[in-house]
DNA sequence: CCGATCGTTCAAATTGAACTAAACGAATTA
DNA sequence: TAATTCGTTTAGTTCAATTTGAACGATCGG
């Protein structure tokens, strides 16, 4: 059986949801995320309870393999999370309230790795270092150039690893 | 007169220094800037003397094009310096030896800037919830969830910008 | 004044990432 | 078991942004 269905999707009506979908999508912008991540997480934030991926499909013309993707995203980085709605086999989503766990969560998964893998660079740098001294790819003037530099990111970089968790501490 | 001149381009033979042009490359694309702007820093960083633009276009293997751009953005922000070399009339580069500046003026030009954006935004979103909730938009259940969300926002916002201070003190 | 040497600018090309449409697989219902 | 309804995966497209080659302008030396 064939039935017209109308084709207007739903559309963002209040205001604020709509700059806070469009600042959402600044945000991921500016952290090197994709923007439908973005928009997902701002409609999801003043939204009024769980939504569906056609419903954030629909919302915000986005395709639903962005949604899907954009949600898992999220899912696995806490800043939303998966609800059931009882009799409806559909997934829903919501925002975590607490953004304090998702930024502790952040530092955990993204900052300290990173700090983790910085260190290993530099240790890299220093093993290098004496591979080319001892080839006399240097001499010994660059070579002590070299090693004050690479003696001052790492003491830079212990400041960093120091200073990081207390100003979590802040927040 | 036509004279052959051999092609081979000088190359960087030290691999302290490959791995820290390497690294330099990496920290500009994970910042969302060219990757040639960090090969130019990296390289510099652990450079003998001061380099010309050919000598970094030489080395780098990268356009005389990108090689000019890059070293401009990289002294705009402080983190190189042009030095003149007696009897040349050549531009020579070297790195600003104090990175604890450049952090210091990477706050005060990219980050303050930032999060006074975010404040105006906030501002943005609290007015357009209040012009939503008197046109009728949403309803009072959702304006409630709305205006407790950015106010949560909105003291976060104010903890950070009293933080970040705080953190580049110690650094 | 002419030629050569440098650095900059600009349009075009290349690259890389996000986005989409469509196919697919899993789960459910009739 | 066939038909539906979802969510995921993938291949291809689109779009933004870096990179480059080439032209230009400026400055110096002969």
């Amino acid at each position: 059986m064939l039935t017209m269905v109308s084709k207007t999707r739903p559309a963002i009506r209040a205001k604020v949801r709509l700059e806070m979908v469009e600042a959402g999508a600044r945000l991921c912008r500016q952290l090197g995320l994709p923007r439908s991540t973005g928009q997902i997480y701002g409609l999801l934030f003043l939204a009024g309870g769980p939504m569906s991926l056609d419903d954030i499909v629909g919302m915000l013309g986005i395709s639903k393999a962005s949604a899907s993707t954009g949600t898992r995203q999220l899912t696995s980085w806490g800043a939303i999370r998966q609800v059931w709605v009882p009799g409806n086999r559909r997934d829903y989503f919501e925002v975590v309230a607490d953004l304090g766990d998702l930024i502790r969560g952040s530092y955990e998964n993204v900052i300290k790795p990173r700090l983790e893998a910085t260190q290993r660079r530099l240790d890299g740098l220093l093993r290098a270092l004496d591979h080319d001294a001892a080839e006399g790819l240097l001499d010994k003037d660059e070579a002590m150039v070299c090693a004050e530099r690479i003696k001052y990111l790492a003491r830079l970089h212990r400041k960093l690893q120091s200073a990081l968790p207390l100003f979590e501490k802040l927040i």
